[in-house]
DNA sequence: CTTAAAAATGACCAAGTGGTCACAAAGACC
DNA sequence: GGTCTTTGTGACCACTTGGTCATTTTTAAG
């Protein structure tokens, strides 16, 4: 339980209001750099009001991490679902669209998780990083096994290898597309769908086949 | 000119001792964070003191962080020396664990790096981000595009492409062997270099393979 | 209209920030 | 010794921070 009583009996349009005001505070500035001083001032109402919807910054703060979990959880179960039947490459092809689709509609929940990853007083970051590592792991994890199964991956290769290299490009796809001064070289940071959808089965391709003769 | 003539003057040592003290307070808590009262407290000088050797808290940050990327460049520039008569993916291997040892020598420095990726008020920060970025695609570029030449690389693959997928997986797995909880499923943080050279293997391997049948 | 409970308010607080500056101490040269 | 320049100092400044709380305003019930 984070946010206080009174915070519920507020019309859910303003309950959201808060929320997505805080969410941009905190995903643009990191914890500390968030300032409950601006986050009231944006939305127009009293300093001692936000404390009586939240008892502190931190369990504003993990009002709102909740609220992005869920968010991404929902996403992650969805494409899972959808693409059951496709074949393994196309699954992780599509997994990847499906990023760059949530960061589109969602931006500051990613950027804000970018931020969190490296900043040192976010309240009770390790267990929210792993939270969220642990998603992103486990399912992998089961795409990669799934692919085994139907042959279409390699058993010859450890499956934490496989996983780690499969998220580690994932997340640096997203991130070149979420962050402009972090796609130095693929250029898809503000791309046309098509451009994004021709790189990301470039990498895919290279992924699959390797990159050595 | 970023440092003042009086910071010059002081002994090496002490030079040094300012350098390190500061670079450390920056990488644990980004430019914003870093607490110049701090930093004067830990080494037990006055706070006017340091104003004297620097103007203002951007020109110690930028001046640290040149001090840092000569370091960063030096140590690749030697590693592609080093390995230059060994086949391609050797070299990407080398120089994975030429990035261990580094992190291992320079702890605050790769960390600094992380932080300043995803914070917002860092002075110059596109341009210092780039600087780094360009470092290691030039260096990943020319290693291909030798390893092209040699028959050892894909021709078939964009090399855009190409050194995308190394470097993401690379930075990685520097990140995983820094940071303790960005290690969620290699377990390379704190392990024995044996079992840190096995995975490297197993990495290289797979990047060169493939993951597909 | 009265009354009581719920919600909103903003002046205020202690603590911390980067940065300044008048002054003191130390060094260097004669 | 005296004189002049370079360093070192820390009280102080204006400003921001997260958080409090006595007081007022709004809402709901009878």
């Amino acid at each position: 339980m984070e946010a206080k009583k009174t915070f519920f009996n507020l019309p859910e349009e303003k309950q959201k209001r808060v929320l997505e005001t805080a969410l941009e505070e905190f995903s643009e500035n990191g914890y500390e750099g968030a300032s409950i001083n601006l986050i009231v001032s944006k939305l127009g109402i009293a300093k001692g009001s936000i404390y009586q919807y939240f008892t502190d910054k931190k369990s504003l703060f993990l009002y709102i991490f909740d609220y992005a979990v869920e968010l991404i959880r929902k996403t992650l179960k969805q494409v899972k679902h959808e693409t059951r039947e496709e074949p393994t490459f196309e699954r992780i092809r599509r997994s990847l669209l499906a990023g760059v689709d949530f960061i589109e509609r969602h931006p500051f929940i990613y950027r804000g998780y970018l931020k969190m990853m490296f900043e040192r007083e976010v309240p009770f970051r390790q267990e929210l990083l792993q939270k969220i590592r642990l998603f992103s792991s486990e399912y992998l994890t089961s795409l990669l096994i799934e692919g085994r199964e139907k042959g279409e991956v390699r058993k010859d290769v450890n499956l934490e290898t496989m996983v780690f290299l499969l998220d580690a490009v994932m997340d640096r796809f997203l991130q070149a597309y979420a962050v402009p001064y972090l796609d130095s070289s693929l250029h898809i940071h503000g791309a046309k769908r098509l451009e994004i959808e021709r790189r990301v089965d470039e990498l895919v391709e290279a992924i699959r086949r390797g990159i050595g003769n």
